[in-house]
DNA sequence: CTCCAGGGGGGCG
DNA sequence: CGCCCCCATGGA
């Protein structure tokens, strides 16, 4: 581990959000692993974010009800595109500008969705991570235990990313699809430990090498979705997670054993069932809002006993 | 030891 | 298309 890259603070943004808006639950899930990008207390969110060039860390707090608060800290001259970059990225990335009213009418409606709308008021799906840093957690998500994958993610970040430290914390930040194109096969399989991915990620890069992935709002969403899935390595699966994180598709829902078996019990009662009966009923229940429904209710489920806790 | 995990590719009929 | 097999590897 190198050591930190020290930043300097740059920037304060003051954003507005749309009502109803859960800051805590918006900006931390209790369902997400361990990558040490992020780290969250009660209050406060702080995170690291590539803005072009720059390596950046953002302290996120409310500042009144309709107000986020972001301190932004950088490693270099920060100018007026990066400031409109980073505020795009901020934006979407949380849905800060998102109305959720016409799902929040529609979920009150199903009473097993009662209780996680009352616990997470206001949460919306997030997505700090951009298009090609999404696809990479992806793909370690794919056929693999969760200690696997931050086992995975840990080595990529560990011998491709950058460790900074801002207001106080230390944090690591994503490697960038340059920085990874020309690395082999072997050593992704043999040093990193992604086994059969080893084949994978480097077209990953490759894409996101020649498809800028901070254009995450995309002119024609279908048209990315396509071309995404034209990629090695990209399923189904893969591709909902796209859909429903980066690209903000309510509707996409990515089913895998573990939310199959959480849907199966919350909405049809039973310890596990077919995919496609699971994504039927979802579909009956939450027509277009199938992944934010499910968003709901995993994250409740994980909210007593989150994979990583709040610091002080 | 076996089994399986927050899937996906490729071949075959 | 549906079906089958293979992929890789650490933890239970």
């Amino acid at each position: 581990m190198p050591d930190p890259r020290i930043l300097a603070h740059v920037d304060t943004l003051r954003l507005a959000v749309k009502q109803p808006f859960n800051f805590r639950y918006t900006l931390w899930k209790p369902s997400h692993f361990a990558t040490g990008l992020e780290q969250h207390s009660a209050d406060t969110s702080w995170r690291t974010f590539r803005v072009g060039e720059l390596l950046t860390g953002v302290v996120m707090a409310m500042e009144d009800a309709d107000t986020l608060r972001a301190e932004v800290y950088a490693d270099g001259a920060w100018q007026e595109a990066d400031r409109d970059r980073l505020t795009a990225r901020l934006t979407h990335s949380y849905g800060l500008d998102e109305d959720i009213s016409a799902f929040v009418a529609q979920a009150e409606q199903v009473p097993p969705m009662r209780e996680p709308l009352a616990a997470l008021a206001g949460m919306r799906q997030s997505c700090p991570e951009n298009l090609f840093e999404i696809a990479i957690i992806s793909l370690l998500l794919q056929n693999a235990t969760v200690a696997r994958t931050t086992q995975m993610m840990t080595n990529l970040l560990d011998h491709y990313g950058r460790v900074v430290e801002f207001d106080g914390v230390t944090l690591k930040a994503f490697f960038t699809p340059e920085e990874i194109v020309g690395v082999d096969e072997a050593t992704f399989r043999e040093r990193d430990r992604l086994g059969y991915r080893a084949k994978y990620i480097g077209r990953f890069a490759e894409f996101f090498a020649t498809h800028d992935p901070d254009v995450a709002d995309h002119a024609d969403k279908a048209e990315l979705m396509r071309e995404f899935q034209t990629i090695k390595g990209v399923g189904p699966y893969t591709a909902a997670i796209i859909a429903s994180h980066a690209v903000r598709d309510p509707s996409a829902l990515g089913l895998d054993v573990w939310n199959r078996k959480l849907l199966a019990k919350r909405f049809l009662g039973v310890d596990d069932a077919e995919a496609d009966v699971v994504m039927a009923e979802m579909t009956r229940l939450f027509p277009g809002y199938e992944g934010l429904a499910g968003l709901y209710v995993i994250e409740d489920a994980y909210r007593a006993q989150a994979v990583v806790e709040l610091i002080e």
